[in-house]
DNA sequence: AGCACGCCGACT
DNA sequence: GTCGGCGTGCTC
């Protein structure tokens, strides 16, 4: 017995987050002998569910026992320091409150894959009565013989051998037969990448041994060979050296160093080496800003002085890129750290490259093309301060920076910043710039066509506003011309859809050498098909739009919803032949363009056309190759693409951009027509820009001429006065769902009806027809507006009892919801 | 998210 | 009769 003194330890709960959709956090008891390593932010193994076993996060710790229950105990602690710090905590908790999700819904997005592990069931052969002869069926016998030969078989293996999905009560019965027992694997899933190096025992280091050695291995002319070559590289480089590197080095093979190590002449190690390529000198690409850009570098730093966040809106090729260089150079010259975001597709490009170059090993980049053991690297990075810029796609934000200096967002109106699904649906830019408020950080907002609320926001005087007018390289701004179609209609100039300014300038250019690109922002051959007797058109079965003409398929497309039927020739409704093909699209210009420029290479760039894998790739190199002379294309031309030969866009038909029902459509067709407008010219030379409208009159092309953002924004949101839009309101959209599309128009309205009566804010919906089917859901929406700064706490906390207070009801039986805030 | 439990149709 | 599908509820 022991009769020692008595220690009274102290018995500890921790409150762990757990990398699922629930929606509170569970409490595990600590070990005494754990005591000692918990800590806020560290990994911890625990069990969850009946034999699961996850990695949770330590998020409070407390000496209090849960009264209702039998807290269970934490298996292990995973790690000596915390892999989350107490920041990041603050802005997970953010992120779950206005995005209304769960903080597990959060962790599990914020840590690489490479930090989580999670068991696997898997099953073995039960050694101790293995050679039973108990009756087993034809699936038992199956998986037996299975387990015979692999040793050990993971439930979906097990699926996939029975080809079936319900599999547990079998692996049941075979437990009861004592033929198989179940185990928990765990995988640590992040590995070190380990490097074999080689060393020399420190025996034959001194001059006379070495000697000794070398009279040793005189019949061993290829184990000298390496010898030598170590000797040599060993002199350069130190004792220890890479086994990779000593082999090419001596061109020797495995088997001599393994005579040598078996000899133990040759030392071997493991060390942990890094997956990132990284420059290791600072390669100083020197740049001299413009008079402009300087000019705006200055007020950038002025702004900051009295705000937290500025827009910096520089048209297209304002050199915006130097500006942010020169900032994060000046941000990181006092300490901290700092985060460039980028929109994903923007990562792949040759920016990321050349900032690469510019800051060398204190640059890291973070997105999808990596892979989990090379995200945990740059986590690492970021956690103990090497890295002191990141440049990343959203999911960036969710880095551990120990002190942000600076947060620039680049592009910053780019819809790919909003993570649709799953949750945590955040928008990266406004994460971004709370994340830069929690760190006392300054937040840099870049865009040649910023989005309205950033627009808002700076109107309000809430963010510092900067203007860049100028190209970089002093070229001029493209001339823009808006050409009224009504006008050369009546004066029967047109050759079907081209005025004749138009077929003039694509003339000239062709004549020039030069490149077209002609936008228009519709696929397909004729939009709709309608018949001339009775006015009837051809609409899709699912969805209440017209059917487009696609005449490469010769059939009728339903753009929304991917819906198709062979085409009509005569009207299923009067059954008239006389059918016209009304509106046109890119199929139908490309035809047409053909006929009209026989001698000219036309390709077409819409979704239809880039359907194959490198098709994209090979229409845009064809292009920037000057292969082809005329691109003809949707929106896609609008975007990121850089072409240094075209003289001359021409919008096909402006007035398809111009009628837009609410705010966000607005902004969509401005945008467009600024960034279609922004491929014209390059760096030498002046470009033009051609816009074919018949509502020449219009506002807002009127602005779009003028470059008058400022005033367009203005105008529309006087004008239009909508709460129910960013920036005057928050909106949440609420996705009801329910197999029964009567049972679901119910609980849609009962839940508007209550969400009213508490909130008293405003709500919408449920909107009258069915927004769609996912699987065998039907889906309603009800959008709820709250003001910008709403309580988002209490938000979450109404709309969970409602739904609760619905889904108890047993007449609705089960009501799916899935909650998205600002959706764009 | 898993996973167990329990209720129902279509097969030996 | 039971096998296997699927809906429902719980996990510290």
């Amino acid at each position: 017995m022991d009769t020692g003194i008595f220690q009274e330890r102290e018995t500890f709960f921790v409150e762990v987050v757990l990398p699922l959709p629930l929606s509170i956090n569970y409490t595990y008891r600590v070990p005494f002998e754990l005591n000692e390593s918990i800590s806020l932010g560290k990994r911890v193994v625990v069990q969850f569910g009946s034999n699961k076993i996850y990695t949770a996060l330590i998020h409070h710790i407390s000496t209090q026992a849960p009264q209702h229950y039998e807290a269970k105990y934490i298996i292990d602690v995973i790690d000596d320091t915390p892999v989350v710090n107490k920041l990041q905590f603050a802005f997970w908790d953010w992120i779950s409150t206005y995005y209304l999700c769960s903080l597990g819904e959060v962790m599990a997005a914020a840590l690489p894959t490479g930090l989580k592990l999670a068991s696997e069931t898997v099953l073995v052969i039960d050694e101790e009565t293995a050679e039973d002869q108990t009756e087993l069926t034809d699936k038992e016998k199956i998986i037996v013989a299975a387990l015979h030969s692999q040793n050990k078989l993971s439930i979906n293996e097990v699926m996939q051998l029975l080809g079936q999905k319900t599999v547990y009560p079998i692996i049941q019965k075979l437990i009861e037969k004592r033929k198989v027992v179940i185990l928990e694997e765990v995988v640590e899933k992040y590995k070190p990448l380990l490097k074999s190096y080689i060393s020399l025992n420190h025996f034959y280091r001194e001059e006379e041994h070495l000697q000794e050695l070398f009279d040793l291995l005189k019949k061993a002319p290829k184990q000298v060979d390496l010898l030598l070559a170590y000797l040599k590289l060993a002199k350069q480089q130190g004792h220890s050296i890479a086994q990779d590197v000593l082999l090419e080095e001596s061109a020797s093979s495995t088997s001599a160093l393994k005579a040598l190590l078996d000899k133990d002449i040759f030392w071997k190690d493991k060390k942990v080496v890094s997956r990132l390529r990284h420059e290791d000198e600072i390669f100083s690409i020197d740049f001299k800003l413009s008079n402009a850009q300087e000019q705006a570098l200055g007020q950038i730093k002025a702004h900051f002085t009295a705000k937290e966040v500025v827009l910096l809106h520089g048209v297209t090729a304002s050199g915006k890129t130097q500006i942010y260089i020169k900032l994060i150079e000046q941000f990181i010259e006092n300490g901290g750290q700092v985060l460039f975001l980028l929109p994903e597709i923007a990562l792949t490009t040759q920016i990321v490259e050349r900032i690469k170059l510019y800051f060398g090993a204190k640059l890291g980049v973070y997105h999808s093309k990596f892979n989990d053991n090379e995200r945990v690297e740059i986590w690492n990075k970021v956690n103990d301060g090497s890295y002191r810029v990141v440049i990343g796609a959203r999911s960036a934000v969710f880095l551990p920076f120990q002190s942000l200096n600076l947060v620039v967002v680049d592009e910053e109106h780019e819809s790919s910043y909003k993570q649709i699904d799953p949750a945590p649906r955040y928008h990266a830019r406004d994460a971004a710039i709370y994340l830069a408020h929690l760190h006392g950080a300054k937040t840099l907002l870049g865009s040649a066509t910023p989005s309205l609320e950033t627009y808002y926001n700076t109107e309000i005087a809430k963010y510092g506003l900067l203007e860049l007018h100028e190209r970089f390289g002093g070229v001029q701004l493209p001339e823009q011309t808006i050409v009224s179609m009504a006008q050369e209609a009546k004066e029967k100039k047109m050759t079907n859809y081209f005025t004749s300014v138009l077929l003039n300038q694509i003339a000239e250019a062709l004549a020039n050498q030069e490149q077209v690109i002609l936008f228009q922002n519709r696929r397909g051959y004729a939009t709709i098909l309608l018949c001339a007797t009775c006015g009837f058109a051809p609409k899709c079965v699912n969805c209440d739009v017209t059917l487009t003409y696609h005449k490469t398929s010769g059939k009728l497309h339903c753009h929304y919803c991917g819906y198709h039927q062979s085409s009509l020739s005569s009207c299923p409704a009067c059954g008239s032949v006389h059918l016209v093909q009304k509106g046109f699209g890119t199929e139908r210009i490309e035809e047409e363009l053909e006929l009209l420029f026989p001698e000219a290479k036309i390709a077409r760039l819409d979704l239809d056309s880039t359907r194959g894998k490198y098709s994209l790739q090979k229409i845009i190199g064809d292009f920037q190759d000057k292969k082809t002379q005329i691109l003809i294309g949707t929106q896609m031309v609008a975007k990121g693409l850089d072409f240094d030969n075209v003289s001359l866009i021409g919008v096909m038909n402006a007035d398809t951009l111009l009628n837009y029902p609410d705010f966000r459509a607005f902004e969509r067709s401005f945008q467009l027509l600024a960034q279609v407008a922004g491929r014209a010219g390059r760096r030498d030379k002046q470009g033009k820009v051609l816009i074919q409208a018949y509502s020449e009159n219009h506002r807002v092309l009127q602005q779009v001429m003028q470059n008058d953002y400022l005033q367009m924004y203005n105008t529309e949101m006087q004008d239009r006065k909508q709460f129910h839009y960013p920036p005057f309101a928050k909106l949440i959209f609420l996705n009801v769902k329910h197999h029964d599309a009567g049972v679901l128009h119910q609980a849609a309205l009962e839940l508007a009806t209550d969400l009213r009566s508490k909130l008293g804010k405003r709500v919408l919906g449920p909107e009258q027809p069915l927004v769609g089917k996912v699987k065998n859901l039907y889906i309603k929406q009800i959008v709820l507006k709250v003001e910008r700064n709403a309580a988002m706490q209490k938000v979450k906390a109404t709309l969970v009892e409602s739904i609760r207070q619905l889904n108890s009801q047993k007449t609705f039986r089960s009501i799916w919801v899935q909650v998205d805030v600002d959706p764009n």
